[in-house]
DNA sequence: AGAAAAACCTATCAATTGATAAAATCATAA
DNA sequence: TTATGATTTTATCAATTGATAGGTTTTTCT
């Protein structure tokens, strides 16, 4: 049948899967195209049969990394969409684990390496993926009156994913962490946006302004 | 007197100082041995009669950044000591204004760049000039009551020091902002950080656990 | 002034990079 | 089976990279 599609299209899915782990990790310009056709069981030109040049695979790697983060988040926020800290806390959890192990490196080599029109087009992608489901739980929190009013406190929802997500993408200096400390991350990382380090005390005394 | 000295010193002292521009904003790599011999109005050879390599250059580079950023820290620190709300805000508007223009970045090069050894030894540098500083704001603050119990609530100092500086060195895909917005950013981060986004019933409730 | 040393430049190297041309292999459909 | 087109390989390109050798200029010290 279309043995001749599938087979060309395993290397092609094999190509972006190998990058993908390539890229996130040492970035853009550390990875040698040889590099990846090696980590395929490919020579280097062959990489140029399936894609016309280096960018564009670099292209496909960020918009299946994103088109993943995308559906799980939506299906993650659609499930526990009442409870505000949960919702948080299980988002929270699974960018984690899922993330680019350097999202750091990921967004300066889409601002360095790309040009100008590829840049848009990623950062609408990225807006709708990470952006967006995230903003929406703050949307909804203050709505419930959850979440501090925002003309106050400055909390409007895009602005509070960017802080959440600032949270997530730390790790300095570390490595991967075992999936039992991200959890017990996860739950700090939630705890200190929704309610911050001061003791209780503290908080109230700021709320009276 | 000792003008051969200072003569040689400038171009020593003209080389870092514009290699640490290029190599915070564009990566390690992205930056080439000619790149900066171009910046300096030197030829690329002369660069090597002044450090034995490029990686050289990188770290005299991360040592000035670090040690600059230490010294300020501490001055911050040591003047507005008593008021921990302010001591945090002073010191996220100062990082936010004067840090590398990714920060990411450069903690991806020290890891993917360079040696172990080196990597140990900037990584002191690292605990010294930002950890160890900011962490003495909210290690007050627990003696003093104003930071939630550590013990409860995992507010430990120097988990707490990394989670503001994960606030401050967002910037996802922002360029860099004028002075006025970086006060309000800072004023936004001190509030978040200590206060939180839930609304104050919301935090009274999780108190109580 | 003149010797010594420091600073700098021209020319060049080997290695690696992304990319192309052309030949060889393979699977598919007639 | 055989012709066709997709896939992959070998060989190679020009450009860029970090780095070195050797000569030239400039500064310093006596």
């Amino acid at each position: 049948m279309n043995n001749r599609f599938e087979y060309g299209n395993k290397t092609h899915q094999k190509i972006v899967k190998v990058a993908r782990d390539l890229f996130m990790e040492f970035g853009y310009r550390a990875v040698s195209t040889r590099r990846i056709a090696d980590a395929c069981g490919i020579t280097q030109p062959t990489l140029y049969h399936h894609y016309p040049n280096k960018k564009t695979i670099y292209l496909e790697v960020l918009k299946s990394e994103l088109f993943d983060m995308q559906t799980a988040l939506k299906r993650i926020i659609k499930r526990c969409g009442d409870n505000l800290e949960e919702c948080v806390f299980q988002v929270t959890y699974y960018i984690l684990i899922n993330k680019p192990s350097s999202m750091g490196q990921m967004f300066h080599d889409i601002k360095n390496e790309l040009d100008e029109e590829h840049q848009k087009e990623i950062q609408q992608w990225w807006m709708e993926s990470y952006q967006a489901p995230i903003a929406s739980i703050f949307e909804k929190g203050i709505k419930e009156g959850k979440i501090r009013n925002p003309a106050e406190f400055g909390s409007y929802p895009v602005p509070s994913a960017y802080l959440l997500l600032s949270l997530i993408s730390s790790k300095h200096m570390e490595q991967q962490v075992p999936e039992h400390v991200a959890k017990e991350q996860a739950r700090l990382y939630t705890k200190v946006i929704l309610y911050g380090l001061a003791s209780s005390s503290e908080g109230q005394k700021n709320n009276e302004l």
